[in-house]
DNA sequence: ATATTAATTTAGGCATGACTAAATAATAAT
DNA sequence: ATTATTATTTAGTCATGCCTAAATTAATAT
């Protein structure tokens, strides 16, 4: 059974395998907190266990067998943050951290119960899709709302969840899952956007709506 | 902020101190599954750190501050034994094993957030008492159903939890928690006593007996 | 092409918390 | 009282997983 440090070494890289070309050591470093030097190490162990494949000076890439535990991990996160939600009455935004601990002493059980408790959910609170038991997961292919063009309407399918005071931001300006956004304007100069969310009218700043994933 | 096994060492001594008049390195070995030499390193480290005291071939106890944490330990863990039962339907005999390593992991908001969804309980689904907020936990001076006298119709308020087998084993000749049970005969050869519980008759051997807890 | 800078890896350490084997202390038995 | 037994402690190891500092490799700029 892996190590609380190997399955978060295993969810991280496979989490910036789909935002990041290469995954090098410094940038697993820095998701991880932990000093690069330490990185090699560990990548060193997986390497050998079979869970990564790792090109020295290129980057690392999980197996299938790093993929699968990794998606073991990441539904029991999501499915614990659904739960945190819906029958712990949570707020979205305080969530992600208490679930970054839960998901690694979760039990299968556990898993079950929570499972059919909240009727197998697909997606997690911020819209994240949730890995299925059989170590399938839905692909995500949205657009970021930084990428919507002038005049679009869309709809959120999905925030990242890192930061507590990101979500806190988003909801205060009407933001949540499911919502249409109306982009009425781009501002060239820095890339701000001047949005309608409902009947609101609001400005959403570049990094904000990097965060935000939409569909139409 | 206490390590885990930290923490196990203390919930362990203070149960121990309960129900043993010395708490011996040995036994306290026995308990958390390590070597007695292992548990003399930890030991010297506790006591220097003030949560126990320790005579040298007599035996440890924890002070006020080990007090403490031991019951924050504990009523952490008795929460989530009920919240177990009560909001994921887990049967009674299957909630130690979770409980042993969520507690560990239980935030002080989550601790409050389910306090709050069960209503603030005062025991836990084998009957003992959940230590409260404050630090306070009810005093069980109960006697166990081995040392009820025959003829005695006593009223079953805690059974040990610590043993799944057990509990099924009880559960399956209709003990649990507020059932009364008459004891109508006690045999002298082995302490086994036939006792009606409802409208059963049945034979409880001595070693059930000890485990299970009545008032009257 | 070479020098500078940045990324990566190697080497050596450290804390935690376990282990075994050997030594010592306490207890019990003759 | 001495011996045998049992409990406890000491000493020395080990695995995990992190650290820093130094060395190496790669990338970039002149």
């Amino acid at each position: 059974m892996p190590s609380i440090s190997v399955e978060n070494y295993l969810k991280n890289i496979y989490e910036l395998e789909a935002r990041e070309k290469r995954v090098t050591t410094t940038l697993l470093a820095e998701s991880l907190n932990i000093s690069p030097a330490s990185v090699t190490g560990m990548v060193k162990n997986l390497s050998r266990k079979g869970f990564l494949r790792h090109v020295p000076y290129k980057g690392v890439q999980v197996t299938e067998k790093g993929k699968r535990s990794a998606l073991k991990i990441i539904r029991k996160h999501r499915l614990w943050e659904m739960f945190l939600v819906e029958v712990l009455h949570f707020s979205w935004d305080t969530i992600h951290q208490e679930a970054e601990e839960f998901e690694h002493i979760m039990s299968e059980r556990m898993e079950e119960k929570i499972d059919e408790v909240l009727g197998h959910p697909i997606v997690d609170p911020h819209g994240a899709p949730i890995p299925q038991k059989n170590g399938t997961i839905k692909k995500m292919d949205f657009e970021t709302l930084a990428e919507a063009k002038e005049g679009a309407n869309v709809c959120v399918l999905t925030v990242k969840d890192e930061s507590p005071e990101l979500l806190q931001y988003a909801s205060s300006i009407g933001i949540s899952l499911n919502k249409r956004i109306f982009i009425k304007q781009k501002i060239k100069f820095d890339g701000s956007m001047i949005v309608r969310i409902g009947s609101k009218e609001t400005v959403v700043s570049p990094m904000l709506a990097q965060s935000i994933f939409v569909g139409s």
